[in-house]
DNA sequence: ATCAAATCTTTACACCGTAAATGTTTTGTG
DNA sequence: CACAAAACATTTACGGTGTAAAGATTTGAT
């Protein structure tokens, strides 16, 4: 019988089809990209993609997935490359504000609320998954160090949310320029930190060391 | 010749299939939705809609449209409802989340980045600007106040920004149910506000009147 | 050489958006 | 009343879509 592809094979084939279908979203969004177009792109017939992908939402949650992937290295990256906990922050914010400003069709892709429900695509689960730990791993530190007081989790679901939702005004065009949007974050990171630094009774400057129990434990 | 239908007649036709369109949209998403298919629900042939809106996106985008409409009247009657401008902060931001919980459909697809762009939808850019200028308003009244101290329409969008990425977070399932917003909400306007509410180089508490030039002009 | 599985292509179908042609109703004019 | 014509609505037509099913081709094992 015909030679089964090896793995190796269908992954790289798989990874050709995912190239093409990403510049293609790149280009028209991902609704106003065709299956056979990618199929074109690639140089085979209209119907092998679907060897190698159950079908459209398919290849598109496999590159979503990707996309993910590619965020999550970068923030995991941005944590290792810096010692002292008190910069992993401002290395992660400018991580992130760099990622959505270079990739940022993929970061639309990443978080394009109108995409089907990835509860059917455990890949893209697992990568999205992925991303939230690393985006809220560096508060451990920082809580630790009783630089911030509050929840480590949801610290940075907040600071992490913050920095999207600003994302999303400044791709929806309410934010002006790249320099508007980078002043912005500067400002809003300030401004959360400020706010979560101190207990919230006391105004004085927080002490270096101590666990600083949250203020709703 | 004919009567031709008056402006409330045409008005009235156009509200028929846009709401038919939002139940659509709200059951199958903005591109699962067809335009034959409003057209049935309305009871009329599968070409009149042309009649009224100039294509798919046109009727897609006026429904866009009322939807920030409602809900820039709601914000607006939040801040028309309490008088103290240091109460208005927290009612925007119960009847933001309000707003999300009970309209999800509505508001995934305001704020769908991957609709077409707004250039050619006047009415809809008309729209979220005035959603922009609500969500930025009532800072003036709390920066003149000495409540906050910033640039009145930057905090404005930082806020807004920060509870718009939170309700995203939440709607991508990345926050748990209902009480978990909430809660992270409170958190975040609370951590925003202590943030902002003091001059950057000391803790003391913030003095009840004077302009509080913003730290960075 | 032949077989049969793996791979790829072609065909087929229902549906889509929408342009153009066609039909239908209504009303002012003769 | 007859009728032209405008306004409104429908039908038809076309190229494109996703994808199921059938057919064709390749290729290692026998």
């Amino acid at each position: 019988m015909r030679r089964a592809l090896t793995g190796e094979e269908v992954e790289a084939f798989r990874a050709r089809l995912c190239a093409a279908a990403e510049r293609a979203f790149a280009e028209r969004g991902a609704d106003g990209v065709t299956l056979r177009e990618i199929a074109r792109a690639v140089g085979v017939s209209a119907m092998t993609p679907y060897r190698y992908f159950r079908n459209k939402d398919d290849i598109l949650s496999a590159v979503r997935a990707a996309a993910f992937d590619r965020f999550s290295e970068r923030m995991e990256r941005a944590q290792a490359s810096v010692g002292a906990a008190g910069r992993k922050g401002r290395a992660v914010g400018e991580a992130y504000l760099a990622f959505a400003l270079e990739e940022p069709d993929a970061y639309r892709l990443m978080f394009d609320l109108s995409q089907p429900d990835e509860e059917t695509y455990p890949d893209l689960a697992r990568a999205r998954a992925r991303a939230t730990r690393t985006m809220t791993a560096y508060m451990e530190d920082l809580v630790a160090e009783g630089r911030l007081a509050g929840e480590p989790k949801k610290l940075g679901l907040i600071y992490w949310a913050a920095v999207h939702g600003l994302v999303n005004l400044y791709m929806a065009g309410k934010l002006g320029d790249e320099a508007m949007l980078r002043e912005a974050h500067a400002t809003m990171m300030r401004t959360l930190t400020r706010g979560a630094r101190s207990p919230p009774r006391s105004g004085r400057r927080q002490a270096r060391a101590g666990p600083a129990r949250a203020a709703r434990g």
